[in-house]
DNA sequence: CGTGAGGTTGATCGCTTTCAACGGAGGTGG
DNA sequence: CCACCTCCGTTGAAAGCGATCAACCTCACG
């Protein structure tokens, strides 16, 4: 369902990339995660880089006083765990169970020397992810709760339903509280609001962990802050 | 002051990168821009990279209710509209009077192409702004006013001043409107939290636009909301 | 059937915003 | 050269939004 690989290329077009690694020991490397267990802690040694197979997984950081802040989801056909630092700044766990390809980053980094190609798709991804993170300092910065639970809702449905359905329905793979964490939001103030979408017919509920969106355009408009004329 | 390219590595590894990119044009497309004059457009043609010779720029986007989130501030020896679309997903303006280098789009690919070391360099920046970024998500998303300003003023600091220096005197190039709008704050905010900081002795403020940060260490535990111990 | 984690709802608090007034610095024109 | 004006910054008072604290509900699971 929301795993669902198919309907995946908007936000990630990392699928085609992955596909042209390939390795002898390639399958080997696959392995399964519950839920919630970390693939890696921020300061591990950053030896792998992660393809999501199949799930969903959350990066994230936490302050020494408990405050969280989830920087991404990470959906199949995903990389994770990239960067030039040795140790992982940050913290990566399931959100759902998944399936998840371990790369060693000596390959991955040897991949992208012999092919050049290669190096520029992944500077192509790099970029395209530096503008995806402006929209979502966009909604940290600037946009309120509402605004930022249909913004949310949104985004998860660009993602898996085609672009000009008007309805959708999702089955959201995540807590409130993952939710809250990534929107800077308490799970009290994403429920409320979740609450809230519901009340205005904008949405439904039918369970917590399932959305169905009834007006996508006016959850735009929402998302947007262009009115309240609901 | 601060457009010292000299003590600019930290979070600008670029200088070094910018260097190897020769033209034969290269210095008839250095250009004068005054204070809050545009570079580009949100929606204008990509068709041009900028290489911020002297002076700051900043990167924003406004929303129609005229909302605005600052994504980054650039220095000397930066790179701005970088980026795999058609048009600049953003605005791009001088914070102060600077000098500007325009490198043709095409130019630059192709130079990426011919010298994929190039590239390889290229990702590594993009995958240290990727880093970085993440930093500024844990800010807007989680971090109070005060924090906010503090993380802010030490950020400044310490592509300033060498590393590990107690105080350090700061030019502050840009508006508090310019502050407010990169830390999801108002204006107002941003002044009284400065005078916060001024009262509990952390920094002085001879002048708007001149700050003295009297204890780094203090800052510091500010910025990571370690206590309130003042 | 009991238990515990996740989710919702209510009441209240407090930080940041909003609205408003004022002060100072720089720039322009008389 | 000075008066005026405008922009920027600061400060005060009040309002509002989201956080906090707390209770209750629901459901999956042992």
């Amino acid at each position: 369902m929301y795993a669902d690989a198919a309907v995946h290329q908007i936000s990630a077009p990392l699928p085609a990339t992955a596909e042209k690694i390939r390795y002898s020991d390639r399958d080997q490397r696959v392995s399964a995660f519950a839920k919630q267990e970390m693939l890696f802690c921020e300061g591990d040694k950053a030896d792998n880089i992660y393809e999501v197979v199949d799930g969903v997984v959350s990066t994230y950081r936490i302050l020494c006083d408990g405050r969280r802040q989830v920087f991404e989801f990470s959906y199949p056909g995903d990389l994770v765990g990239l960067g030039n630092l040795d140790a992982y700044p940050v913290n990566c766990e399931a959100v759902t169970p998944s399936r998840i390809r371990r790369i060693p980053k000596n390959s991955f980094l040897k991949s992208i020397k012999e092919r050049p190609e290669l190096g520029r798709k992944m500077l192509e991804i790099a970029m395209s992810e530096l503008s995806a993170m402006q929209n979502h300092f966009v909604l940290l910065g600037r946009k309120t709760a509402l605004e930022k639970i249909a913004s949310f809702l949104l985004d998860f449905a660009r993602r898996n339903v085609e672009p000009d359905a008007r309805s959708a329905t999702l089955d959201l793979p995540m807590t409130r509280s993952d939710i809250a964490d990534y929107l800077g939001l308490t799970v009290e103030t994403v429920s409320r609001n979740l609450t809230k979408l519901k009340l205005r017919g904008v949405i439904d509920l039918p369970q917590s962990a399932n959305v169905v969106i009834r007006d996508m355009f006016e959850l735009e408009d929402l998302a947007e802050g262009d009115e309240d004329t609901v």
